[in-house]
DNA sequence: GGCTAGCACTCGCACGCCCAGAGTGCTAAC
DNA sequence: GTTAGCACTCTGGGCGTGCGAGTGCTAGCC
């Protein structure tokens, strides 16, 4: 589609731009980048590349500028993502070590990792529970009419609830609700699965009524009110940013980060590859993020939950730098939550 | 100190510049304000004023503006906190309630709630559980060699910790060690005291050294790694105060909320007291905030834990309003907290 | 046919300038 | 003690200008 030297021009220019941020022009080009042409030759490619839609003019007369189609092409065929430095990367996976024994720890380190590593703003959603196995689930009287709910998950996630009873239960009720829970919850995944079976307890252990229809709550929405679901770290990092000078623009996105729905959205959904995800520009379907690019990729923890974590910066982001970066927190988090 | 045409002057000055934000001049005085003398007569009250130190001039032939010190005579003097109007306080009561059940969900409405109602930044720290009391502290066996550690507080707080158990525990060491725990622990509070009888419980059960340890990591630093300390809302909100036009006012301001440390020790430490309490501009011991106004309140979860809720703003703001807002919103997180 | 030198042209930006407007402080008179 | 009058000061915005960077085009060269 585009011959040898334009690619070459063209990653020129991008380049050129991610690293001073100045619209570049053809003599940078030609001197610069050990091309044997003159800065006119260079500029009748650069016209070509402009019509071809992968070059922008921020006006006549200035440099050339990349476009979002431009960064797409130069995403798909010169970045590499190099594995990150391996120090660093122990480093990481040690520190998210350390927190591991409390997911929204462990999640709250990680985008303030990502973020102090990036210089950007980082994005990390809690892990979606609706495919944990549940390992336990019971109920633990606490003085007077108040039981302990908890549920265990391979997750290593602990929810709970304080539940106000109706009536005080004598230990025999307990052991004998407990032993229904053993028998016919665990093993489910936290979802659907478990929300089923335990409907049909629900029937069984009618004289309750008031203890299972809080159970319920727990199972329905895990995660939605404890802990949260989106961490959002290093936002003040947007306004070191020369695109995002302009305050209101900085103010409007930030605005838009606080819609915890919108972000979720965008992050998407989790993919079991450890690949990151690139989107650039207007492919990012929020009007305030249009200039910028999000890199993301999914992080696993027990057997089949996942979470994603992202970094979100200027279009002009050095894409091999971050795109090892986010992919090396993802698999750190992945390495030091709770294996099974 | 200063006479009563004086005061009345400095609070024309003052109450004219929080509405409109610009240097206020002798002639708006003496028009908007129904005095009946005339500009030049103001001039010299207020070129008096600004001798005392009250009022400021941002340069020759501006008008005034107040300084802290003129700010901080206002608030002792002029302001009186209309309680806030009684809807409003129901209305953020009932929805605090909805979520009193998970401290750290009420905590983030609360801020949210805030930094809506003032357009200003929200800060909430979470409750200090020094002095919770235990109200139940046991171990539940959770499949083979784990074990979930649970304390549950007169705040409805749940502290808890998946244990990992060297052997598997028998029923009956378990029943023991729950029964220690009950005689001996509960009723303690959180702090030192649980800590103490912690550590003699220690020797008794060497047994289980690494069960034991892991549990005084847990009485040692409530909520350090699992809930968050502090909560911050609408922190773009501080985007849209002129005096942040300047990005990197701006950035240094956020960057600075970022440090944890920092915003708690600037919340201070909780006072059993239901009156605000108003730090401005240099009062405020940060130097990014030396333009800011915070304005604070206790509220009270279970006996006697506290915690802290603030409003930041530019030392422009309506304190009147906000000072009711504060206190308002702390009374609905105490009432629609858990009681006991 | 592709490459290049030369050149006129176009912008944006920084700079300096000037002026209007707002507000002051001072003085002299009431 | 108050006021009118006046000279003075400072900011901010509008405007013109010159400079530098970079382009597109044309004509000639290999």
């Amino acid at each position: 589609m585009i011959d040898e030297r334009k690619q070459r021009i063209l990653r020129a220019v991008i380049e050129d731009y991610i690293s001073t941020g100045e619209p570049v022009g053809s003599r940078t080009i030609a001197r610069k980048h050990g091309f044997n042409v003159s800065p006119a030759t260079i500029r009748n490619e650069m016209a070509d590349l402009e019509e071809l839609g992968f070059l922008e003019q921020p006006h006549t007369s200035a440099g050339r500028v990349p476009s979002d189609l431009g960064y797409r092409y130069y995403v798909d065929h010169f970045v590499r993502a190099v594995p990150a430095d391996h120090r660093l990367w122990q480093f990481m996976r040690d520190r998210l070590a350390l927190r591991a024994r409390e997911i929204g720890a462990a999640v709250r380190a990680a985008a303030r990792m990502l973020s102090e590593a990036s210089n950007f703003l980082a994005l990390v959603s809690g892990p979606h529970l609706e495919s944990a196995r549940i390992d336990a689930l019971r109920i633990v009287p606490v003085g007077g009419q108040r039981a302990l709910f908890v549920v265990v998950t391979d997750t290593g996630i602990v929810e709970n609830r304080l539940l106000e009873l109706g009536q005080p239960l004598n230990p025999a009720e307990v052991e004998r609700i407990n032993r229904l829970f053993e028998e016919r919850v665990c093993g489910q995944t936290m979802g659907r699965a478990a929300l089923a079976v335990m409907k049909d307890l629900a029937m069984e252990l009618r004289q309750y009524g008031d203890l299972v229809e809080q159970t319920l709550e727990v199972l329905d929405r895990p995660a939605a009110d404890g802990e949260e679901r989106l961490v959002v770290g290093g936002a003040t990092n947007i306004l070191r940013q020369p695109e995002f000078r302009d305050i209101d623009k900085a103010q409007m996105l930030l605005g838009s980060l606080e819609q915890e729905e919108t972000v979720l959205e965008l992050l998407g959904e989790p993919q079991p590859r450890t690949r990151a995800r690139v989107v650039i520009g207007h492919e990012i379907r929020v009007a305030e993020m249009q200039d910028c690019s999000l890199v993301t990729a999914s992080y696993r923890i027990g057997g089949d939950s996942w979470g994603q974590v992202g970094v979100l910066g200027p279009r002009r982001m050095d894409y091999a730098k971050i795109i090892s970066l986010v992919e090396a927190v993802a698999r750190a988090l992945s390495e030091s939550l709770p294996r099974r």
